[in-house]
DNA sequence: CTGAAAGCGCTTACAG
DNA sequence: CTGAAAGCGCTTACAG
């Protein structure tokens, strides 16, 4: 039995293919009540589903949006941050009719992705890893496809067109942990990020680096190998181990946050009463850590739906209304400071 | 400018757009080297992207498998089994050109999803969540749309047409787990499940009991709502204060486990030697716990590889060579047994 | 080796 | 209120 089309209805209805067509789109004016019923029955008869690729070749609208993740992992997806901006993002373009294309792309192959070579979506999201360069040549390339782009967590870049930035107040969250790590008036700090420097975390330390060095604070810069926790648990423990025990560790996030308290705790030391220890993007899965981590917590689920909404109008109206948003950052109050 | 597609391109190379087709689609045979030549150029300096839609609807593919994850929660994605799952799959059709729809649909709006309602995807995968009954009305949907299905983690349905089941061997990890804690020679048991009753662990709990019985240890289940980390502990707690303590604590997941591991602790109660512990579905976050749960490993990567597989040769023969698969499950040895 | 033409399923402006 | 017809971008069997 072959998929009904609009040919199908039309025959089983007895009217043309352009009755049924406006049938199907919901037009209520112009027809007839009989002939709508009796259209509706044939659709619920035979079972008829528009088919998207017909009216997308007509109205060269796909109703679908493109969201490319580069990242070296083919686990791209593991990171909260990511899977609550997915989700927001999904959730909210779902209600509006659209569908999420999700593509998970290695830093080397986004001129392969079939994202880029053809036109498969109405416009792109990106969320880019790797060096700045890298993601400078890559956004300027989603730029160029000629489709409305919307950049996650990254840095506007001023020449770019049609293009719209959504980011999280990554250093307004930082200025207010630094406040509040402040009150248990440190003398030194240790502020731990993975090597790899997201433009994210640069804000971060940015941010951290300003308010407390305002306050005397010394301030040292500890890196790790982010995706190992013994890595990042070596790195802290040698730092200790050569410069002593700051009064705070600020992780900028809370893996590292989680590694620096377990290694704490481990050499017998206590929180916060030796040293306070802070994260940054609080998330579900690191609550069963056990410790209430004092944090900040991530609107990522906020900015995957306010994406959504954006593209959606950009596609309506043909023009972003703003070029650059940015949600707040809220600290969660927990015991490690 | 507008967007260049076969005919201007044709006009720029001058030749006509069946020659484009077949230069941009890499058919070589019968295509002269100057001809070649000049359409590649012509495609570059004017980069033109084929239009998916234009080939979809001659060829009445899409390239696209729409996957819908039937969840209650807006937050579908954060479970890590449901992230494995989705990178695995995501991560295979990639690599064949075909990109990855994701929807997140409520239980109640199955009906009214666009996913359902319209022709978009070349074929389905689901995951849901729900109860059996749901399940069923649900799965029957997907499977009459009359596009090929490939059903995660649930049980075969005989009588669904160009159905596939993909599966992991729940039933096998919590065989072997319980033979890792009869080597402790427990007397009794605590078994502690969700009160939601998802098919995967419904098998782990049937094969936990039948080990375990044949060696005449006394089992009690607990229920918990496993949403709520408090409400996990309270379970337990409750249990423990009106049953005695067991001499083991089977987490149906990781999470509860996590949750057992950390009551037992605040208990001042030794683990393994007073209470050993055991978990299931071992995945990167709840290693942050802090300590080696004994656990098995999921293989939700590997399922979405193997289902993106299954699915696109489906696509290619016409058919499911076998209708269902089961990927085994490998016990993570920590120090909690 | 190359191209004219039909047609995939649909929408829409227009004529009746 | 209804329908014939053009056309969206592409592929493909066929003729030359």
């Amino acid at each position: 039995m072959e998929k009904p089309n609009l040919h199908t209805v039309a025959a089983h209805a007895g009217v043309s293919i352009a009755t049924v067509s406006k049938v199907v789109n919901g037009m209520r004016y112009g027809i007839s009540p009989a002939t709508l019923a009796r259209v509706q029955a044939s659709v619920r008869e035979l079972g008829y589903r528009p088919n998207r690729v017909g009216r997308g070749l007509r109205t060269l609208q796909r109703f679908i949006i493109g969201m490319a993740i580069v990242d070296p992992s083919p686990m791209f997806l593991a990171d909260p941050f990511t899977t609550n901006l997915v989700a927001g993002l999904s959730n909210h373009l779902s209600e509006h009719g659209f569908g999420l294309l999700l593509h998970g792309i290695k830093p080397k192959q986004v001129n392969e992705s079939f994202l880029v070579r053809e036109t498969v979506v109405d416009a792109y999201c990106i969320m880019l890893s790797g060096s700045a360069v890298s993601r400078q040549v890559n956004t300027q390339l989603f730029a160029s496809l000629g489709q409305p782009l919307l950049v996650f967590q990254d840095r506007p870049r001023a020449e770019l067109d049609d293009t719209c930035y959504v980011n999280q107040d990554d250093a307004g969250g930082a200025e207010e942990l630094a406040r509040h790590i402040l009150r248990r008036k440190p003398k030194s700090a240790m502020i731990v990020i993975p090597d790899i420097f997201w433009p994210a975390i640069e804000l971060r330390l940015e941010a951290f680096w300003q308010v407390l060095k305002q306050e005397q604070v010394s301030l040292k810069i500890v890196r790790c190998d982010e995706s190992n926790s013994d890595a990042i648990a070596r790195s802290i423990s040698d730092h200790i181990d050569r410069n002593g025990l700051p009064d705070a560790i600020i992780g900028t996030n809370d893996k590292i946050a989680i590694v620096a308290l377990r290694l704490l705790s481990s050499r017998g030391l206590r929180i916060p009463d030796d040293v306070a220890v802070s994260g940054f993007n609080a998330f579900e899965p690191y609550s069963y850590a056990g410790v209430s981590l004092t944090s900040a917590r991530s609107p990522a689920f906020e900015m995957g739906e306010l994406g959504a909404s954006l593209l959606l109008e950009r596609l309506r109206t043909g023009r972003f209304e703003q070029l650059e948003h940015t949600l707040p950052v809220a600290v969660v109050q927990g015991t490690t400071i």
